[in-house]
DNA sequence: CGTTCGATGCACT
DNA sequence: GTGCATCGAACGT
């Protein structure tokens, strides 16, 4: 048996064939690369979310499989990523066997890699000052904008990323790998954004981490303002 | 410091 | 037609 030869360095479909809530956890301090024709794009991972199954009901595939999160549903190690809000696209990794939809959503990363290509991307605020380092891949959508990744990364198998996963001539290269980043301490509490599903502490981020996205959380008792 | 709200496209009912 | 796995400008305190 010839097992399929994965890209040197990314994490292999194992990885990702666990349960979801392990795959989660262990995908802090991992680091997310991404080369297109503008170059290449690095960041660690510090925040991500699961979405798991039918019965989470702020997972896609809560209503049965549909022609979006049909991704979920497949191998897994494959990119999901789609449309939301009219704005963002929000990038996903699809976690579990196939046939079980359940996926991590990434939230944020610590930029690490093509930082001036990164805020090339982001553009500057309204007063044309440029971002910090720590707010370039900070949420969802500003990670994707930042690492340059849409709908072209979709399905694309992050263990072979020179694959098929490469959609109409789009050379990009996106995958996991672990550059022995120690994992940091991380917390779990509840998604951001979503209104069903609100209860099951999913969200899993590095304590204290100033890339980690959602308002700043002081420490109790702490009346002291955060500097970060 | 805090909260509100508009932008904007598409999947799904 | 409705409701988003968002973001950041604008406004209130």
């Amino acid at each position: 048996m010839t097992p399929a030869r994965g890209r040197p360095g990314a994490l292999p479909r194992a990885f990702y064939d666990r349960p979801t809530l392990d795959v989660a956890r262990d995908l802090a301090g991992k680091v997310l690369v991404h080369e297109t024709p503008d170059g290449r794009t690095a960041g660690v991972i510090v925040e991500v979310e699961a979405y798991i199954g039918e019965t989470d009901p702020a997972c896609h595939a809560s209503s049965g499989p549909t022609r979006r999160n049909e991704p979920m549903y497949g191998p897994p190690g494959h990119a999901y990523v789609y449309f939301n809000y009219g704005i963002h696209f929000l990038v996903n990794v699809v976690t579990e066997a196939a046939g079980t939809p359940a996926a991590v959503l990434l939230r944020a990363l610590e930029p690490v890699e093509g930082l001036d290509l990164m805020r090339r991307r982001r553009g500057t605020r309204r007063g044309g000052e440029a971002l910090a380092d720590r707010d370039l891949c900070r949420g969802p959508g500003n990670l994707t904008r930042a690492m340059g990744i849409g709908p072209g990364e979709n399905r694309a198998d992050l263990t072979r990323p020179a694959g098929r996963g490469a959609v109409g001539g789009h050379v990009a290269r996106l995958w996991i790998e672990d550059r022995g980043v120690k994992a940091p301490p991380v917390a779990w509490g509840p998604r951001i954004g979503i209104r069903a599903g609100a209860d099951r502490p999913w969200r899993c981020y590095a304590v204290g981490h100033a890339c980690v996205s959602g308002p700043p959380v002081r420490p109790r008792g702490d009346a002291r303002r955060v500097r970060r």
